[in-house]
DNA sequence: ACGATATACTTAACGATGTTAAGTTTAATT
DNA sequence: AATTAAACTTAACATCGTTAAGTATATCGT
């Protein structure tokens, strides 16, 4: 009974190839950009062939996003090996966090952006992979605290004030390019500096 | 000869009926959900008129952005006035900051989001309206630093930081209301508070 | 091995998009 | 009153997301 096993296999793997079809025109060309007919030629299939694997183009959207915060997600997490100094361990995730926003600006953007404009009501749902990625964070900030690296902070509201600064910094480099930067590493880091400083007892 | 002038004048009066019917809809529905043809619904022309007036669409964004920067410009120049205290004027400017892009969250996204998705390359000239909110922003922090407030940081540098903090929690807020944020206010006092503390000696 | 059935995919179409070129109405000038 | 210039509209093009209906293809029961 094979059979409905590989049927199975194959519709997954065209799945897969619409799916990272998709991920590399929006990243490309951008959300708006990209049309069905596009995503189609490129695997060779008609354009309503994709509507029976992903209910609308915003759904394609929200499976790039999500197989996107997984990235991220496992480029923090190789960061938290390293037991020994919390404050450190935070300063290095706030800049992977930047510099994987960087190297992946399009996918960032889809992700953090575009994504909630058009799917309205995403809240971070309980075990959702961003609900996964924030707790990633509380889970350093309570031990910085712990360890009265940081002064007696609420550990959710300083979550999100350094998930503010890393994206906000994020953010303004990927979409003004041409302002007058000074140094993108030095900007960086003291973005991250002083948030650390500013938390300290 | 008062002829040519009155022309003039109702040029510049439809010319400022399409924009403030392009910020309504835009702002109501979003960039991408308004086309051409609802905007000349509204002002009662047929669309192509619309293009007399301005060159395209993004031309039609680009006009209402460079309104809603200089309404954030008075805003903020509002709270210059009080000079005692440098570091309380950065304060309450970046909470101004904040809450006008909450106030008037579609706009702030306009301006700092979409618009530079469309028009590439806008690094805030010389005299722009973007870089007079920027330069404003330097001015106070260069008066902490002058007021030994501040450590003796970068003002370029600091600059950019704070904007990066307050952009960041302003984008957060507006992007994913349902996230579970602590309570609004307090978040954003503690996103500016930290980066204030962090910037002290 | 053959007819029935379910699965996978395509063709054709709808209403809507931004934008351009050509045409028409309106108002000022001579 | 005829001419010219300005303001505006009609019609069209290529493209968009999406749906309904139709056609192959491959599996199934017998």
């Amino acid at each position: 009974m094979g059979v409905k096993e590989r049927r199975a296999r194959e519709k997954e793997q065209l799945r897969r190839r619409i799916l990272s079809a998709a991920r590399e025109l929006f990243v490309t060309e951008g959300y708006e950009s990209v049309s069905m007919r596009k995503i189609a030629d490129m695997i060779e299939y008609s354009p309503t062939t994709i509507y029976l694997y992903y209910k609308d183009k915003a759904d394609l959207l929200d499976s790039v996003c999500k197989e996107t915060l997984l990235h991220l997600l496992n480029t923090l997490d190789l960061l938290r090996k390293d037991k020994s100094d919390p404050v450190e361990t935070l300063r290095k995730s706030g800049k992977a966090y930047v510099e994987f926003g960087l190297k992946y600006p399009q996918d960032y953007k889809l992700t953090f952006v575009i994504r909630p404009q058009f799917q309205k009501g995403l809240g971070l749902k309980e075990g959702s992979v961003g609900e996964r990625v924030f707790s990633y964070l509380r889970t350093i900030v309570s031990e910085c605290v712990r360890q009265k690296k940081f002064r007696q902070v609420d550990i959710e509201t300083t979550g999100q004030v350094l998930w503010s600064a890393v994206h906000g910094v994020t953010l303004l480099l990927i979409d003004f390019p041409d302002f007058p930067w000074t140094e993108k590493e030095k900007l960086i880091d003291m973005v991250i500096h002083t948030m650390i400083e500013g938390l300290k007892p």
